[in-house]
DNA sequence: TATTGTGAACCTGTTCACAGCA
DNA sequence: TGCTGTGAACAGGTTCACAATA
C-alpha cells in the first residue's frame, strides 16, 4: 500500500525488535557449532519461538532466506545485527557502582554483544579510585566530560531509587538519550529519550502470581 | 457469558499481572508519605501508566474504589498484596554465587517485597563456606534437602549460560515449579513449570536499535 | 520437494467515552 | 459533582494456512 523508504528505516513491530537479540544470540550459538545454514524451524526452537513467528518477524527485515533451504547463519546474523545496531560498540557509562554496579561492570555479555563500558560513576567519595572490572570507579560530577569525550548515548543506573531520577535528570542534561533503569522506581524523561527497566523484583512478583494460582488450583476449576 | 469462579480466581490478563507489582510499589511509597486516599489518576502518574489502563486493570481485582473519591491506599496496597500472593514470604534458592549471584544475594528488595533468600547454592568448591549476605554458600548437591526443608517453590539461576539447562533440569526434579532465569540462555522446562527470564545484554541491544534510529531519521522520512 | 514469506483470521491488550454511583 | 468501572472501538501481536519459489 504505503511507499517504504527505499533500503531500511521500515518500522518494526516493538514485539519484533525485543526478539530480535535473542535469534541473535541464538545464531551465535549455531555458527559456534560450526552450522552454517539452518531452517526457520531450528532457530525458532533455538530461540524459543515457534515458526511462524520467527518467520513474520524476519520478514520485516528483508528476505534473507531461501526457499525450500532455509537461512545461512553468517548472513542472517549479519543482517539482525546491522539492523539492531550493533555491527559497532556502544559506549555505555554505569552509575551506581554497588553490588549490582560491580556486577554489570564485570558482565561480559556487555563487551561481547556490542557495548563497551568506558567510566564507572558513583556518588560516593569512598568508592572513588577503587578498580572495578579494570575501571578506576570516578565522580559522578566527571559524568558531563566523560559523555562528551567518549560521546556516550547510553547509561545504566544502578543506584539506590532514591537516587535515580536525578541520575537520570543529570544523564539527559548531558546529552544521553537511552537509559537502561535497575533501581526500583518509575523515571521520568522528556519525549525523544528512551528508558528501559529491569526490576528484579517485579519479576519474582510475577511468577509469585502464577505459582500461588498453581496451589489454589491444581486442576481446572475452583476448589472448596 | 461464562459463570465465574465465586471469589477469586478470575482470570488476569497477563499484561494486568506484569503491572500490578508496579501499582503495589506505587501504593507504598504513597503510604510511606502517609497518602490514604488516592484517585487513579495520582496512582496511575506515579505509576508510570494512563488512568484508564489503572483502573482496567484494577477492575479485574475487583470494585476496590469508591466513585467521586478515589482508592484507600492502605486497602488496595493489601488487595493487590493478596492477589498476587506476597502477603506472605516465599522462600526462595538462588544458583551461582558469581557477581550477579552475590548482588542478588544482597538485593534488599527481596526481603521487603515478599521474598526470603533461604539458600545460596554454588557448583564450585572453592566458593563453599564462604558468607554471602548473612549465608553460607553452599554445595550445589545440597538442592534438594533445602527445596524440601524449606518448602521452595521458587528458584534463581545466576549461572553461565552453559551450567543453566542443568540447573533447571536439576530445580524441576527437586520439584521447583517457578523460575528467574539471569542466564543468557533458553530454558526448556515441561508444562507447569513457570520462567521469567532476565537478559541484561537484550535490553541494551533493544535501546541501542531505538538508539540507532534516531541518528539515522533525526527528522520524520528518510534522509539520503 | 522443502521451506520461506505473507495475507487473512484470530486473539490480546489499549484507549475512549460515558453510564453508574458515592 | 467528581471519579470509578466498563462496554465498545481500536490497535497491535500471534497464528494459520497456503501461494511462491529455489
Amino acid at each position: 500500500m504505503t511507499a517504504r523508504t527505499p533500503d531500511s528505516a521500515r518500522d518494526i513491530p516493538e514485539a519484533t525488535v525485543a526478539r530480535l537479540p535473542v535469534y541473535l544470540r541464538a545464531l551465535i550459538s549455531l555458527a559456534e557449532e560450526g552450522i552454517t545454514t539452518c531452517s526457520s524451524e531450528e532457530l525458532a526452537a533455538f530461540a524459543g519461538v515457534n515458526s511462524a513467528k520467527l518467520r513474520k518477524d524476519l520478514s520485516y527485515l528483508g528476505s534473507y532466506g531461501t526457499r525450500g533451504v532455509g537461512y545461512d547463519v553468517e548472513y542472517l546474523r549479519y543482517q539482525i545485527a546491522r539492523e539492531i545496531g550493533v555491527t559497532q560498540d556502544w559506549p555505555v557509562v554505569i552509575v551506581g557502582i554497588g553490588n549490582l554496579g560491580h556486577a554489570l561492570a564485570n558482565y561480559s555479555g556487555f563487551r561481547s554483544r556490542g557495548f563497551r563500558v568506558v567510566a564507572l560513576l558513583d556518588a560516593d567519595p569512598d568508592r572513588h579510585e577503587e578498580v572495578v572490572a579494570g575501571l578506576e570507579v570516578r565522580s559522578f560530577e566527571d559524568l558531563e566530560s566523560i559523555v562528551a569525550e567518549h560521546d556516550v548515548s547510553i547509561g545504566v543506573i544502578a543506584t539506590p531509587a532514591v537516587a535515580a531520577q536525578s541520575v537520570a535528570d543529570r544523564m539527559v542534561a548531558t546529552g544521553i538519550t537511552s537509559i537502561l533503569n535497575f533501581a526500583p522506581t518509575v523515571l521520568s524523561v522528556p519525549d525523544g529519550v528512551g528508558v528501559r527497566k529491569v526490576d528484579l523484583s517485579i519479576e519474582l512478583q510475577i511468577l509469585a502470581y502464577h505459582e500461588q494460582r498453581k496451589s489454589v488450583a491444581p486442576g481446572a476449576g475452583a476448589v472448596s
